[in-house]
DNA sequence: ATCAGTCTTTACTGATCGGTAGAATTGTGC
DNA sequence: GCACAATTCTACCGATCAGTAAAGACTGAT
């Protein structure tokens, strides 16, 4: 019954994922609902039912947590730009394709997006750096998706630019108003905000 | 050359209130700039060229400072709309006459508005509630304005509160990409959104 | 049963900072 | 130039909390 060496090694490995992915959960809970800095580790210790040393075995300090929150957003909406550019579709295909799925996944991440908005400041720099040029990343895909659309002629677009801005803030600002429990569900406004977006950019 | 009595008192009165307003005007750059919780009243004096408890003459905590700092954004968007409804216009021209002072209003208070969505949880809950008041009486100004231009078809408006919260969104997104010393002025930006969300209205 | 290695807890430290009491200073009117 | 009021400063308190060291508990293998 006794696991191999390596077989026991592998377990507490994933026992060790378990821990961290339970910690990032419930910090990510406890910090939404109260702020990065009205919160203690002993608060989300105690909600996890453990004591503050344990959290020190997955995390290095309490802005590396931090820093691991925030990252999850961007990543979760990056996943989706690459996603849909991995469909090798045409620039609006494409576009009209990853729109729907980037809102859903900010709705997703809706506290891990609210999060990195309110709480950077309280990053150590050298990750708020790294989470910026993510940021970066992912917008400048963004823009370049819209500049092909407009190149091709497939949509009406003045400044992608200022059009990419728009669209993010529109996706992203569902952060501060959607609400789990609401009677909107979460399928229902990405799907509506997706086409509020298409018809602004005529790209239905 | 003496001022009499009540000369002198307003004159303490009028020095009263411009202290009140340089303190403002710095603690808003310096919470801007580092976040709430990651400035001292210390270093606010310290950029006044005074000391910490001066700071108390004016306002009896930091939660106070922080609360007059947020409220200052909320109200010129709603000034904006009170004045813009005071021109006696039907609902179109209301909201075109609205939307580009509107962003413009943003823009300005630019400052105020991030801190006001970052620093929400670090307000006295009293506050908080004050100020949540008077976000929703703006919102439901723009919500109701954004009906009565559906009601009397002027405008395509699906769904007036989903289509407030685009327009609010955004013209507050531009809090987080806006910069005054850019190559984009103020003007130009609040003008292009306006194009933006009145395009997107079919209200041009 | 016992031992070794791992994980968890208790208990503490050191630094930070909002807020304040009382001394010192400045300015004003006579 | 003096009395008196208003304002500002110095110096401190007390609470909070990230982070840690060392003791203790648990686990599984022999």
């Amino acid at each position: 019954m006794a696991p191999a060496r390596g077989g026991n090694r592998k377990a507490r490995e994933t026992a060790e994922a378990l821990k961290r992915e339970r910690i990032v959960e419930v910090a990510t809970q406890i910090f939404y609902e109260r702020g990065f800095r009205n919160t203690t580790l002993d608060d989300v210790a105690e909600r996890l039912g453990v004591t503050k040393p344990v959290l020190y075995t997955s995390f290095a300090s309490k802005t590396e947590l931090l820093a691991e929150i925030c990252a999850r957003g961007v990543q979760a909406a990056q996943a989706e730009l690459d996603a849909s550019l991995a469909q090798g579709l045409g620039p609006g295909a494409t576009f009209r394709h990853f729109i729907p799925r980037y809102a859903a996944a900010i709705l997703r991440t809706q506290r891990n997006i609210a999060i990195n908005i309110r709480e950077e400041k309280n990053l150590d720099p050298a990750d708020a750096e790294r989470l910026g040029a993510l940021r970066q990343e992912f917008f400048g895909g963004v823009e370049g998706l819209l500049r092909a659309c407009r190149e091709c002629g497939e949509m009406e677009i003045a400044d992608p630019r200022l059009a990419a801005f728009v669209v993010v803030g529109a996706v992203s600002w569902t952060t501060f108003w959607y609400n789990p429990g609401g009677i909107l569900s979460a399928e229902i406004i990405s799907s509506r905000i997706a086409d509020v977006i298409l018809g602004l950019l005529h790209a239905q």
